[in-house]
DNA sequence: TTTCTTTATCTACCGTGGTAATACTACCAC
DNA sequence: GTGGTAGTATTACCACGGTAGATAAAGAAA
């Protein structure tokens, strides 16, 4: 099953970002900007092998340091965590899902108008019964 | 705290799902809902025990059976989750995880229409401007 | 009573995310 | 050279989800 294993933890996720927004860049790099008070620098070091281990991101050597940069597109992270999102726990019911979503937080009057403006946009792009040409 | 520790595993929520929709019962309805051929009896067993130690679930003793149930609601778990996972993979952005959502898989027009109505409810539900809350 | 079956307990293992100290190494400055 | 420094490599540990075999104990059946 390739459209497996593509669920990440926290600090992969962080350190993805900071590869996904800068292009690439080295240990350093990314350990100072998510955070060195936060994580030893080894540790940053050792997600990067491991996550180079699951294919996660890649590193050429440029003279000591490594310079890592990802092997896979945000879009693919979010999709997939979305599609798991919703099976794993709504057992593939989107609208459970969006339901729950607007339950668990404070939706402000902006946010709703902007997902009826994304739904209506949804309707129109992907008409399922129109016997008529476009 | 509330937004505490409610990340659960597949067999985990399996499991929460057989309890929920029972509510309440023995290690061999669990095991035998879901799936004698996918899991050993003790499989099941020995996750039930973690998720009491971690209090997810309690027994109580009839004759020589443990009977289990549920000490999380299913509202709970999703709404958790939920708030989760716009948390996490879309910093907080409610807009994007559902038009993550809505690129992630087929939807059908009823769908789409159902979520129109949602997020109409919710229009109306909470006017913009009231000083009063519930 | 002896055996079979049900049921729970104990113990142990693997993978993976997370965390980091420690050790090695190559370069730069002196 | 020698020593600091920047960088990687090695190693180890914990937690937790998942998996299950082996074992024990309590009834039920023979």
């Amino acid at each position: 099953m390739p459209s497996g294993k593509l669920r990440l933890g926290d600090l992969q996720l962080k350190i993805l970002r900071v590869l996904w927004s800068s292009g690439e860049c080295g240990v350093t790099d990314v350990h100072q900007v998510i955070g060195p008070a936060k994580y030893a620098y080894t540790t940053v070091a050792t997600m990067l092998r491991k996550m180079e281990a699951r294919k996660l991101v890649a590193h050429r050597v440029e003279g000591r340091r490594f310079v890592y940069y990802p092997l896979v597109r945000e879009g693919a992270v979010t999709r997939s965590a979305a599609a798991e999102f919703v099976d794993r726990i709504f057992r593939g019911s989107l609208t459970a899902a969006v339901c729950q979503l607007l339950d668990s937080r404070d939706v402000s009057r902006e946010e709703l108008e902007a997902l009826e403006r994304l739904i209506a946009e949804r309707k129109e792009a992907d008409p399922p019964a129109r016997p008529q040409g476009s």
